[in-house]
RNA sequence: GGAGUGGUAGUUCAGCCGGUUAGAAUGCCUGCCUGUCACGCAGGAGGUCGCGGGUUCGAAUCCCGUCCAUUCCGCCA
């Protein structure tokens, strides 16, 4: 071993001991006659001191060639410090030095090493191999090794065994665009990267493993965001003879061992709602139920009192928001900007102050009347000093740019709280979806879901108004977990399969190897999947899950460093019997 | 595919309603300093104002195009 310490543990119990140290020079203090070192590592900093007439005079000379980010090995006296510095745990004692070894010296670095660091994102991720020295970045990790740690042994508590299935698999048409790789023995042909591990852990419950999960990367060739990553991580669940209500156990009990052991929480049942539920008071199938402010619809109310927008508007929907009757006619003006903004899309938006005094001021005044207004503020739940807002029109988009305006005033009056962790299951997702482009059926989930037994008949009268079998976790309005009780039955997945317009050959051609497995004995099974990474940067506090990744893409999905994707030679083109057309632009 | 924001010293930014030699902080270099730890003090070096075109006597500044980054919408079963 070329050090006896690192640089994190030596304290005052330690004076006395030759010790050596390694690691990278943080900064180099001359006061002159006294010369200090921070050397710094994985673990800590440590202070090495040379004193002028007492160390060598080489010694010295040398400490003052030193650069920032130099490796160097230390050996010297352990002694207190004559002023001793609180704020770091090696703070009381340092480090004589009696020889110093330069293992390698360093160009300067193109930002400061240190948790407040002067280098911006791109310039970070170009260097990333330095902005993981530091400190913050370093913590991110560590917590992500610690979750993964945790999973797996509570996973492993619960007898279930981590099974690893292949990266390289077949494309297919449902779901998220594939990443495909050519195959060179195969020319013209292609594998696919997998978007979720779905079928082969289906395919091991039929095995008989019937408790499988999997730390796993997945990728989906889709536009990226600063929570998605085209690689990502998911953890992967399966079991077998279980029912919905035992899945969501054993899962909430993970995610509560997670809070545990990680943070230190301790928290009781989650609560659950439902899907329509979510929708109508919430208007988003992951609301943020870290407070409340939640929907009332007015429809009906509002009709027949020569409001034109409100006259033809399918759904009229409002929130209350606490304490903001007093809202300038400047903040209110704000608001309807930013829900006019074309990320929300919304035409306008109609308030009511509520005044302390129970009496109403509105937009709207010359339409209703206040024992009309007293009647929304009943429907909304407001209080005097409340401030209603009110958006109409088509019920879907209304209901999206209310969510928006909920969580915009969640925001502004400091109602999410990143400490504050409130977990929900969202559950009796629609079993498909009317896609009005292609006019036909989607999967909501995906084409493995399974709809409630009582709701089969509707695949042929009525699929949209069919249930399924399907869940989410919701964590502080982010979705961090997803999954569904799977049909198992060769005759139900062909039926599926078909409702999604797959014609039988297609199905066959795609998924055969599945509908062959259900038909020799496949066990009832279900799972749920979470999303790694934005479980740790949840974990962590932080909106981004790129800080939560050692080695992440940017926004089109490149990584700057090893800047990849990058064209390939032509010999290794021709081997994979490919020809590149580029559109000229 | 669409919308917004940004691109100026190694770095983070200011300057941008056109007009002296483009500034600050920090980093870097040199010197001084025997208890520093965001050390301090004195001095110094450092610029293709993303790129291309246009308007103008004159463009970092205004206009058009383009590239890059970033946030969001679409998309992400």
């Amino acid at each position: 071993m070329l050090r006896t310490h690192h640089c994190g543990e030596l304290r005052p119990s330690h004076i006395g001991q030759a010790v050596t140290l390694c690691g990278w020079v943080q900064t180099v203090r001359d006061r002159g006659g006294l010369i200090w070192i921070d050397l710094r590592d994985r673990y800590g900093i440590t202070q090495l001191i040379m004193q002028e007439n007492v160390s060598h005079d080489e010694i010295l000379r040398m400490a003052r060639s030193l650069g920032r980010e130099f490796v160097v090995r230390a050996t010297g006296e352990v002694i207190e410090r004559q002023a001793k510095n609180d704020k770091i745990p090696t703070g009381h004692i340092e480090i004589r030095l009696h020889s110093l070894d330069i293992l390698n010296p360093a160009k300067l670095p193109p930002f400061l090493i240190e948790d407040e660091t002067d280098g911006g994102d791109e310039l970070r991720m170009k260097y990333r191999y330095l902005d993981l020295r530091r400190g913050v970045v370093r913590k991110n990790l560590e917590l992500r090794h610690r979750m993964a740690k945790a999973t797996r042994d509570y996973l492993d508590g619960q007898g279930f065994l981590e099974v690893e299935t292949p990266v390289l698999i077949k494309s297919t048409p449902e779901g998220a665009r594939d990443f495909v790789v050519p195959s060179r023995m195969n020319p013209g042909q292609f594998y696919a990267l997998p978007q979720s591990p779905q079928t082969f852990k289906q395919l091991l419950m039929v095995s008989g493993f019937d408790r499988y999960f999997q730390i796993v990367k997945c990728f989906r060739d889709e536009d990226l965001r600063a929570d998605r990553q085209p690689e990502f991580t998911q953890i992967d669940c399966e079991m077998s003879f279980v029912t919905q209500e035992d899945i969501l156990n054993t899962f909430e009990g993970l995610i509560k061992y997670l809070f545990k052991t990680i943070k230190g929480l301790e928290f009781g049942d989650f609560p659950r709602m439902t899907y329509a539920d979510a929708m109508r008071l919430y208007g988003s199938d992951k609301p943020d139920i870290r407070f409340g402010m939640q929907f009332g619809e007015l429809t009906d109310l509002v009709k027949g009192k020569n409001f034109p927008i409100f006259e033809t508007a399918e759904l009229v929907v409002g929130i209350a928001a606490p304490a903001c009757s007093s809202y300038t006619r400047k903040q209110i003006d704000e608001l309807t900007a930013y829900v006019k903004r074309p990320q929300v899309g919304a035409k306008g938006l109609v308030y009511v102050q509520f005044n302390n005094d129970g009496t109403f001021k509105s937009s709207v005044d010359k339409f209703y009347d206040q024992e009309e207004l007293m009647q929304w503020a009943v429907k909304l739940n407001a209080q005097p000093g409340d401030l209603m807002l009110v958006m109409a029109g088509e019920p879907h988009h209304t209901r999206k740019a209310l969510n928006d305006l909920r969580l915009e005033m969640g925001n502004r009056l400091g109602l999410r709280d990143k400490n504050n962790y409130c977990p929900l299951w969202v559950l009796d997702f629609p079993l498909v979806e009317w896609g009005q482009e292609e006019q036909r059926w989607f999967a909501m989930h995906h084409p493995f879901t399974s709809p409630k037994p009582e709701d089969i008949p509707l695949l042929t009268t009525d699929p949209g108004a069919a249930k399924a079998n399907a869940y989410d976790l919701v964590l502080n309005g982010t979705e961090v977990g997803g999954g569904s009780i799977r049909i198992y039955h060769k005759d139900l997945q062909a039926k599926l399969f078909s409702l999604l317009g797959f014609t039988d050959e297609q199905a066959k051609a795609q998924f055969g190897f599945l509908m062959d497995a259900f038909e020799f004995g496949a066990p009832p099974h279900g799972g749920i999947a979470f999303g790694f990474d934005r479980l740790c940067a949840l974990f962590g506090g932080v909106e981004s899950i790129r800080d939560f990744i050692a080695f992440p893409k940017n926004n089109s999905g490149r990584d700057v460093m090893i800047d990849s994707p990058a064209e390939i030679d032509d010999k290794q083109l021709t081997e994979l019997s490919i020809r590149v057309a580029l559109q000229k632009g």
